[in-house]
DNA sequence: GATGAATGAGGATTCATTCAT
DNA sequence: AATGAATGAATCCTCATTCAT
């Protein structure tokens, strides 16, 4: 679980590589080659390609969950503030790392990855945990209304943010942004995504049907 | 753009182990072993295995769009209703074509295929047009809000439909839906996934946040 | 169990090299340059090293029983005769095959091998089933002396011979014939070996110890 | 000719694992892993894999001589029982040696290295030798007949009890011993094939043709 | 004296494609 | 029109060995 600098590099160079091309459209001697090691580093390091895989998940998952969990605690927000920085924080981390949750969405090699898949599960539940209890908490005060899925809620979240990402391209191109920097265009996408996943969550949880 | 029986059957057989196993993952043989037809004969219908995937890409787009543009000339449904509609056109498509869906959120392949990306990027752009029609005239019967974003909205329907999609095991196990079979599970999924949608369109699109 | 030319091709090279160096200490490279194929050839024919490696095997093995069963149904030939024709055979066919012989004396194979490993036990049971009748036969008409241990006379014939062609080297060295033609030496050895045995066992069958 | 403990452990494995599954079949990462030792250690003690393998020869045909050699001294036995001590000895000495006796078996390697290939034809020289003089002791006191070849004889006890050993999971299969425990096979293969071999001897070398 | 890190070379196999038929 | 045979290129991985420490 703990990596040293070579192993980071290349876990890095992969991840983007697979992200990019995908885990079979990716050579080992791509992989090596863009992190600058021996071919034969990477099963030295992780045993195999698959491994390696195996290794970007652990990598990536490892310490993300402490971050919103210490959130929860944080009684000073009101339901509605929290959801809000929520979806602050999921943008957040997305956007910096477009990668991962691309390698995220290829959501055959995470079935297939029996470790990983279960690390994921339980990533995944957690946070849904999370939220429905901010949900519930809200629903209590009366900030929000009754029946609202959760898991749907979160379905809405995780997958217009990951569908937004994946056609950036689209995006740029529909709104004249092909040559809008890199940067800008990042804070761009935060804000639009923002905002609209808020108002969306705002009027589903407040409005009655 | 036609295709015979045998083109036709090697194309559905390489969408669905595309779909199952990526594009780089699926070799020619299983298609052609799958598919019950000579290795050879890829080649010689399609030319080659990328050229095939595009076959795949026309194939499906080709004859999708007008059943949606036939709506719209329906003067009898109110904005609301067409919204709904659209909806539930969206997830019926989808669901009896989970593969190709599954294919084109494997982005990488769309963005590397210059033909069918330019497909897409059509087929996308007519569909938020279209869309944005009905949006203006809600707008302009009173029944939809001011300074609705079309194009997130669209991300919203499609990101959080995919992503449902993909990860509808995931789902099952949570609820504890392992068992159930496949028809019944479809039929829960369309109902959960349309009435989740249409709640939120009509929240979002009819409550100032 | 039919191979066409370039499979015998192959077959009787990579004989010879694993023969030689070995199954490891043969590459599959070497046997394709010596064959002169393209080395995709053999997993392409026999679908990977170790089934070319099962294919010599049925290859030498399965048409060599029926030549010394023939002997058997010979009634003018007395047992002692039997016996003798009997090591004549072997020799001769242990001379004529030396590479495969060798094959068989690195056990490993055949004992990691599942199809080979029944199919040279079969093999083995078969023939020295055939030589118990002709002892006693013997025994019966009083040629031969009672007590005699068919299982070891045959690693006798066996041992012997196969130890003999397997130091031959040592053997021409030792008796200054390092000179001798091979085909000379070839002729050599078959006499020494046959009147070697055929000695051994006219002693040991016909006189009590 | 003298190793520490260290190198006398690895020899031992590898000489094992050589035996069990050829040289080429062999890594030195499962001698070092078997042995317990580092993988760098190998080289670094015996300078390569095949040094290895030369360092089992030296190890193992070092000091085998001088035991045969003191038995010829003793003249209170009969040629007829020296003999029959040599064939004990040898049995014994390949019973507890039975991996060496099948590297030796694999006698590519032997052919390979040049310093063995001399000490091991110098140690089947002189044992030849040693039994060349007892056969003449015999035939100058009557016991044995004439015209003896000792070449052959000796092929014939090194190639039966080789022979045998290697076919030894064959014969238990044979004789329903798949069961026995290894020590009871053991007693019975050396009472076998004692035996066998005495009485060949005694016959061949006695009896007139 | 001993070893962990690192690597170039080579291992077997699979790949998509071609071509003669 | 359709295909079996064949192949060059590329795949991942393992190998024995080296070297700085």
């Amino acid at each position: 679980m703990e990596y040293n600098e070579k192993q980071v590099q290349i876990i890095e160079t992969a991840e983007q590589l697979f992200a990019t091309n995908g885990f079979e459209g990716t050579s080992v001697r791509d992989i090596a080659q863009n992190a600058g090691v021996n071919i034969a580093m990477i099963s030295y390091y992780f045993g195999s390609k698959e491994k390696l895989m195996e290794a970007i998940f652990v990598y990536r998952i490892g310490y993300t969950r402490l971050k919103i969990e210490s959130m929860l605690k944080d009684t000073v927000l009101s339901p509605t503030q929290k959801i809000e920085k929520i979806v602050d924080s999921y943008i957040e981390k997305m956007m910096g790392n477009q990668c991962f949750y691309r390698l995220m969405a290829q959501e055959q090699h995470v079935r297939e990855m029996q470790n990983i898949s279960e690390l994921v599960f339980q990533s995944k539940f957690l946070n849904t945990e999370m939220v429905r209890k901010i949900v519930q908490e809200g629903q209590k005060n009366g900030e929000f209304k009754k029946n609202i899925d959760v898991v749907m809620l979160m379905a809405t979240m995780i997958g217009t943010a990951n569908h937004f990402i994946m056609q950036q391209n689209y995006y740029r191109r529909l709104n004249n942004m092909l040559d809008m920097s890199e940067e800008d265009f990042q804070k761009h996408v935060k804000r639009k995504l923002g905002n609209h996943l808020k108002n969306l969550f705002k009027a589903t949880l407040t409005h009655e049907a």
